[in-house]
RNA sequence: GGGCGCGUAGCUCAAGCGGAUAGAGCAUCGGAUUUCUAAUCCGAGGGUUGCAGGUUCGAGUCCUGCCGCGCCUACCA
């Protein structure tokens, strides 16, 4: 289409148009697609946009899969689809085979400190990070799924100290407690119990830091009791995510890039690369830093050995700096304040959280010249196999890294460190895998003062006038993932319970399940990524209006259809679409009211019959383009939005039109057809939210 | 101080690259069912898109300046 056009506008005008802007008319009936073109080509041309556009239409003849052109309003050009031709292919499930990249995608998400229960922006993270793998696997990319496990820092030190210290427990009653089901629920108060102690008298701060050299050496009894208890904990967040069916490939470590002596091996790069400095003066003297991401310049090597001239790049991907292109890449090291440095190496030598992150995204590029040993960690009950990074690794295993890509879900509040990791990159010369690290970046995930009040906390007048106030493992301030579930579970059990006193408990067990799922899976995709979600348990647990369990419940209805017609959705479907052609299908989506199906109800408002029908197919078309523009634009918020749209408009469809009582048996096939489709789309859409519908609500 | 983000209906959020009458859900009020149908549907009220300029055929969206809010700006991660 947008080819005719650009052929048509050149050898019409002799202009060559770079992007042809495609809209949605703000009606089905003025067409599928809209073209504002004729707007644009007004200034050139300096005509009336109405008479291009009428120039446009009439001259452009016809294009396959069309009808003519119309021209409307100002000079919109409006284009109508062959309806049936379109919904014949998508009654067969056609899809226009698209190529698909060669190359592994790697996606990191979760992430969470192995210290304490996993909260409510763990799920978050883990919802919007699963969900992206299973967008990107619908477009037929391969992805590992890997959750980093920062296990020698300081929030593992801190729970060690409560151990160790404060409780002053053995090694031994340490491992029993680790059996126990709620160890992460005890370790979370006791994170918050430690966190008052430092406050007590400085020497308790001294633990904090004796404690954290002996777990970034390792070897030692305390590196032992950090190792069993994140061990214990990490299990235990597997077992939380696995609730929602999210699931990790592998589990790289920090100790591992610690011990395996990657930093080691990174920081001979950078130093040699330029990018890193020893600092002799001034506040971090004796430290290494780095330019801090986003202040003038590039974290660049003073004579690049193979960096690229960085015009074209810097348009493709103008995040990081908009001034980046313009600015002179060397200012000399001495130049860069202290303001702008960011330490990496401190001044006792060890390394931050930051430089270990540079050590990891250049093994995942294969960039290293390293690799870690892989174990067998955790096997899912469905057979799915999850490695452990390791010192000493089994000798066959997966191979992980060298990845095409990598996504990082990570939340707004660590962007700077992610953005020094890419600009680590940039400065080693490889500004080609700079732009191949996404921070997919999403707000944090509060609480409304309401909520922390349900939950006990006592908040201060500044608190309580604030829109939100941020969770905090420090004060043990927060929603526990695992509590969150069982009262969606519980609150979905009440209800099915009521609804279906016949079925067997299991089975009401696990709808209720579904349903929990579906509606907290809904619930932290609904947003959009800037959104801070304030939490609320009323809205948290609602079933009705924009949520999962309404569109599972939509499901659920088309399904019914069926089952009373003693009909098998899939089958129906697939058969149906090997039966019928473009022609039957046409006078019920392109007739007039009088040979469509006319809506049997007694609605006050007059439907139109025909256009409603073609609004819920072209809905229902559209999952594969949606989900596309959910990958480009790391934003799986639009699929949520699809998938309420289509269950919106297939309630009112369900509602408008009896099917089972339809005595035309055409319209009834052609009805039936509708509610396949429909109810398919749904559940792939659903599918690849990780929802999943259960069989009665 | 600097960086990033946000400000849209009473509340919570949407609104492809600047497009046609700014849309949903919740809440409120009024209706619909002896059914494939209520975890639903139909309807009503509710808006100076924080303020002031600018750019243009056209601005919630882009630019400038204000106002307000959040996060980051540790030899934490």
């Amino acid at each position: 289409m947008s080819q005719h056009i650009r052929e048509f506008v050149r050898r019409q005008y002799g202009l060559d148009l770079e992007k042809i802007v495609i809209e949605q008319p703000p009606r089905v009936d003025f067409g599928e697609y809209a073209l504002p073109l004729a707007f644009d080509l007004a200034k050139k041309l300096r005509k009336a946009p109405r008479k291009i556009a009428e120039e446009i239409s009439a001259g452009i003849g016809q294009i396959e899969g069309f009808a003519k052109l119309k021209v409307a309003g100002a000079g919109y050009i409006n284009a109508r689809v062959d309806r049936a031709a379109l919904a014949a292919a998508i009654l067969k499930d056609e899809k226009p085979s698209a190529e698909i990249p060669p190359g592994k995608i790697l996606v990191e998400h979760s992430s969470i400190n192995p210290n304490k229960a996993a909260h409510i922006g763990h799920l978050r993270n883990a919802i919007l990070g699963d969900t992206f793998v299973r967008l990107l696997q619908f477009a037929g990319r391969q992805v590992d799924v890997q959750n980093y496990i920062d296990n020698t820092g300081v929030q593992v030190a801190d729970v060690v100290v409560g151990f160790l210290y404060i409780e002053k427990k053995s090694r031994a009653e340490i491992e029993q407690l680790a059996k126990t089901p709620s160890f992460d629920y005890y370790c979370w108060d006791l994170y918050a119990k430690v966190s008052q102690w430092y406050d007590l008298t400085p020497d308790n701060k001294k633990a904090r830091l004796q404690t954290l050299h002996e777990l970034e050496q390792g070897g030692n009894e305390t590196a032992a009791v950090a190792e069993l208890i994140s061990i214990a904990i990490l299990h235990r967040h597997l077992e939380t995510m696995d609730r929602l069916d999210i699931e990790y490939d592998f589990l790289p470590r920090e100790s591992e890039i610690l011990h395996l002596h990657f930093w080691d091996a990174a920081f001979e790069k950078l130093k040699a690369a330029g990018v890193l400095y020893f600092e002799d003066s001034g506040k971090n003297k004796g430290c290494w830093v780095m330019r801090r991401a986003g202040t003038a310049g590039v974290a660049r090597a003073p004579s690049p050995a193979n960096g690229e001239p960085s015009g074209k790049d810097d348009r493709m991907n103008p995040v990081p700096m908009a001034y980046g292109a313009d600015i002179r890449p060397e200012p000399s090291y001495e130049q860069i304040s202290e303001d702008d440095q960011k330490v990496i190496v401190r001044s006792n030598g060890t390394v931050g959280y930051v430089g270990k992150d540079i050590a990891f995204h250049m093994w995942k590029f294969g960039l290293l010249g390293k690799d870690f040993g892989y174990r067998r960690f955790y096997l899912y009950p469905n057979g799915h196999q999850c490695w452990i990074s390791a010192e000493q690794g089994e000798p066959e295993h997966p191979h992980f890294g060298d990845v095409e890509r990598t996504y990082n879900v990570i939340d707004a509040r660590q962007s700077e460190a992610q953005n020094a990791v890419i600009e680590a990159l940039r400065g080693l010369g490889h500004g080609e895998y700079a732009d191949k690290l996404t921070h997919f970046s999403y707000e944090m995930v509060a609480l409304t003062p309401r909520c922390a009040a349900e939950l006990g906390y006592e908040l201060s007048e500044d608190d309580k006038a604030r829109a939100y106030i941020e969770v905090s493992g420090r004060r043990g301030f927060g929603v526990k993932a695992d509590d969150l579930l069982d009262a969606l579970i519980s609150a979905a059990k009440k209800e099915v319970d009521f609804r279906h006193p016949e079925l067997a408990a299991s089975d009401r067990q696990n709808i209720s399940q579904q349903i929990a799922i579906g509606a907290l899976r809904y619930f932290m995709l609904k947003y959009t990524k800037p959104s801070v979600i304030a939490f609320d348990f009323k809205e948290a647990l609602s079933f009705e209006g924009e949520t999962g369990p309404y569109a599972q419940y939509g499901v659920v209805r088309a399904t019914n259809i069926f089952r009373k017609g003693g009909l098998d959705p899939e089958t129906f479907c697939t058969d149906v679409a090997s039966n019928v052609s473009a022609a039957d299908l046409s006078p019920f989506l392109t007739g007039e009211q009088s040979i469509g199906v006319s809506p049997t109800t007694n609605d006050q408002q007059p439907t139109t019959g025909v256009t409603d029908l073609w609004e819920l197919w072209l809905s229902a078309s559209k999952t594969a383009f949606v989900i596309d523009q959910c990958i480009a634009t790391t934003e799986p918020a639009y699929l949520a939005k699809h998938v309420f749209q289509l269950a919106q408009q297939f309630n009112t469809f369900y509602h408008r039109y009896p099917i089972l009582s339809e005595e035309n048996e055409s319209r009834k096939q052609f009805l039936l057809a509708t509610a396949a489709v429909v109810r398919r789309e749904l559940i792939r859409a659903l599918g690849v939210m990780g929802i999943e519908v259960p069989p009665v609500m």
